[in-house]
DNA sequence: AAATATTATGTGCATATGCACATAATAGAT
DNA sequence: ATCTATTATGTGCATATGCACATAATATTT
């Protein structure tokens, strides 16, 4: 062993290069468990109308204005090829359309008239669905869980894709 | 407009029914976005061994003792058929054998030696995804964070299957 | 104008998620 | 011993997730 003075007691640990790892806990098993047991919540009551949540957030994204793919996968923050799947239902039951946009490569989509129809009788559905979750969670534990949530989305940002 | 006395200035409202729906944050929504983030977080360093962060889980949920996959999907809390699927890469590296139980229908998930050596130096590499996680977040909100999902996932309980 | 870069999108692959349905083995009831 | 219920698991389907690779159209450079 090298001499130890009386302020270097640590030996085995630099306080900067925190221990060796033993008892921390995973924050992000944590959170895919949450958001299992989560989705399955809102499933429950979105079931009644045949919806899933993603496809909830689609409807509710475009209902203000014609986006095209990408601006809706930013604005979703999904990939954007997760995005051009989750789209193929909707369009099929009618309730999204592509039309072309001024430049051949991008196509708008945009909510059908039924597209429109369906996505408020959703956000009923959707509506009861948050309360119940609020009631079983706690309105202010709700409202905090929320913060904490957007304090994180805020401070870890996505990866940049590498350039190549 | 109708009268107003000063008790009864909320005509749109019963406080206990409360209001109709409009500003409610979508709690399932952010937490899929940031469950989204935090995977590729961790995954991007994963990466380096070629290893989801499910099949870590899988793989520090085995190293203790030996389980069937009901036990091990209950342990995780992960659907069943999931985890069938989930095993399969770990089963084909060698790392996850299955033996013969005492009762035919069982089969016990067990690590591998080449399975618990992986799983050490998994580990050595999660914690540094963890510790990267800690300080970009903040020791102390990541602290705070594992404590409402803890508390949010004690409160909010997984869905009884039907009884058929 | 031709060569090159960027933009917008699609497809294939591997895995994740959970529901519905199917099968095999054991346990329990008659 | 046989019928029935329960237990343990698998498979098919639909969607979710993201990476790698491919293609078409527009923009930029030379």
């Amino acid at each position: 062993m090298t001499s130890a003075k009386s302020t270097d007691v640590q030996p085995t640990g630099d306080p900067l290069e925190p221990v060796s790892c033993g008892p921390l806990p995973c924050t992000g098993g944590r959170l895919r468990k949450l958001t299992r047991r989560m989705t399955s919540f809102y499933e429950q009551h979105l079931r009644a109308i045949g919806l899933k949540l993603s496809q909830y957030s689609v409807l509710m994204n475009l209902s203000t204005e014609p986006q095209t793919l990408l601006q809706l996968a930013d604005r979703l923050e999904m990939d954007r090829t997760t995005l051009t799947r989750s789209l193929k239902p909707l369009v099929d039951q009618g309730w999204v359309a592509e039309v072309a946009g001024d430049d051949a490569r991008r196509r708008l989509l945009v909510l059908t008239a039924s597209g429109h129809r369906f996505r408020k009788q959703a956000q009923q559905v959707w509506c009861d669905a948050q309360l119940a979750l609020e009631t079983q969670l706690g309105r202010d534990f709700t409202a905090d869980l929320n913060a904490q949530l957007d304090r994180a989305l805020s401070q870890l940002k996505p990866a940049l894709p590498e350039e190549n």
